[in-house]
DNA sequence: CTATAACTCTCAA
DNA sequence: CTAACGTTGAGAGTTATAG
């Protein structure tokens, strides 16, 4: 019954500092891919004011005056550590649903004749010396609720030290402390929710949690609904401990420079198709269709703006990174305008099905790379992504995503780890 | 008219 | 010096379209 869910605390900041320490204390961010936005902020920085996917260039005045370090987000230094982190948390159930680069749900049924609170104690300090990252517990009967326990102890609400066991609260006291957090706090009720349920007097956590479910569905649907039950303790939602396979898979980023030719979005197009197709494959995966779009900067509404994606049906599903390479490319040549200054582009894999009982088609005459896929996946898992890449990816790669101020890849590259002399 | 495809909106980390 | 604003995935609900 009791489901924890834990959280590592401002999670990239905190990778980094492991390698970083002198970054302790301190004001950091972490920007987001082509260091556009803060994605991730210490507590200091979150002191200062600055929310989540503020502007790098927005924020510069005020990283001058408090010392504020950016950093470029290093995700093969963060994978790793969630890596390590997630086995740590394995060991501390049989249930575990790792929901995203920093969470993961354990199921404690079975636990019952554990303290659950010394239990998730232990975990907090055993994550923290293996792998060096801090994290908070949330404890409660339902998903919903242990993501707000986790909010509970993230906050020290309720005199939290790290861990927030809701089931350990009598029902006033529950009461009390929901009647004290924002509707909007709750996972699922986003903004545009907040803003609808405050309109119908719904301030609080503790106001959904009393509202009728099934007002609640007429009014807005089956999701919010769920919500309500699991805010009262009726479990909707489940412990996935295998991943399912993805149903799309998408690749897509913006260019370093604003780029104006074909030439470079071929190359960056072809790029993004390498990347997706090799998690394509690594699903067991084959795609019917791929999309692909390229668009100019909307922020910048003085500049002329073309937006534009083909989703281009395959004749026969493929997993071949030069077949779909192709099918993007030609999709490419008919979208692309000239007289545009492009900033992003990417493509989707589309109606994905299972490699191992593909539907053939009739007409087809393309042959699949299997084994050359094959090599070129392994080539590249040990020796890292793009060293066996097809020569429409180009080689200047003028359009690379800006990366000023990552740390090294200690983790994962020998060669980045610094030398002690 | 129904079933499905395509698209839009919302949310999350 | 200036200009500079993320990525990936899911699900529900709505609208368009085919038969």
């Amino acid at each position: 019954m009791p489901i924890a869910l834990i959280d590592g605390n401002n999670f990239y900041v905190s990778c980094e500092r492991v390698f970083n320490p002198k970054l302790e204390g301190r004001p950091v961010v972490v920007l987001s891919n082509n260091d556009g936005c803060a994605v991730a902020r210490s507590n200091e920085v979150k002191a200062l004011g600055v929310k989540m996917g503020t502007p790098w260039f927005q924020m510069q005045d005020l990283a001058r005056q408090h010392g504020i370090t950016a950093l470029s987000s290093n995700y093969a230094l963060y994978a790793d550590m969630s890596n390590r982190m997630m086995s740590v948390l394995s060991q501390y159930s049989p249930d575990q649903e790792i929901y995203s680069i920093d969470e993961c749900f354990l199921g404690l049924d079975g636990f019952e004749n554990y303290d659950l609170v010394i239990h998730a104690q232990a975990m907090r300090s055993q994550v923290r010396r293996w792998v060096g990252i801090p994290v908070c517990v949330g404890i409660a009967e339902t998903k919903t609720l242990s993501k707000l326990a986790n909010h509970c102890a993230k906050k020290s609400l309720a005199g939290a030290d790290g861990v927030c066991d809701l089931t350990r609260l009598s029902e006033t006291e529950r009461s009390r402390l929901l009647a004290t957090i924002e509707v909007g706090e709750v996972w699922g009720i986003g903004p545009r929710l907040s803003k609808q349920l405050a309109d119908r007097g719904i301030h609080s956590v503790e106001a959904l949690r009393r509202a009728d479910p099934k007002t609640i569905r007429r009014e807005f649907s089956v999701v919010v609904e769920r919500t309500v039950l699991e805010l009262n303790a009726i479990p909707c939602l489940s412990i996935e401990n295998v991943a399912s396979a993805k149903q799309q898979i998408m690749s897509s980023r913006s260019l370093g420079n604003y780029v104006y030719d074909l030439a470079p979005l071929k190359e960056a197009v072809a790029t993004y198709v390498a990347i997706a197709a090799e998690k394509l494959r690594a699903q067991g995966s084959v795609a019917g269709m791929i999309q692909v779009y390229i668009r100019t900067n909307p922020h910048k509404e003085d500049c002329p703006q073309y937006s534009k994606g083909l989703t281009i049906p395959l004749p026969e599903p493929s997993g071949d990174t030069l077949y779909l390479t192709r099918a993007a490319l030609w999709g490419l040549r008919r979208i692309y305008r000239p007289g545009f200054a492009y900033q992003k582009a990417g493509i989707v894999l589309m109606n994905l099905s299972d490699a191992t009982n593909k539907q053939a088609s009739l007409f087809c005459t393309h042959r699949e790379n299997d084994r050359l896929m094959e090599v070129i996946d392994r080539a590249n898992a040990i020796w890292g992504r793009g060293t066996l890449r097809s020569a429409a990816t180009g080689v200047s790669k003028s359009w690379v995503m800006k990366r000023e101020k990552m740390s090294p890849q200690y983790t994962t590259h020998w060669e980045q780890l610094p030398v002690a002399i």
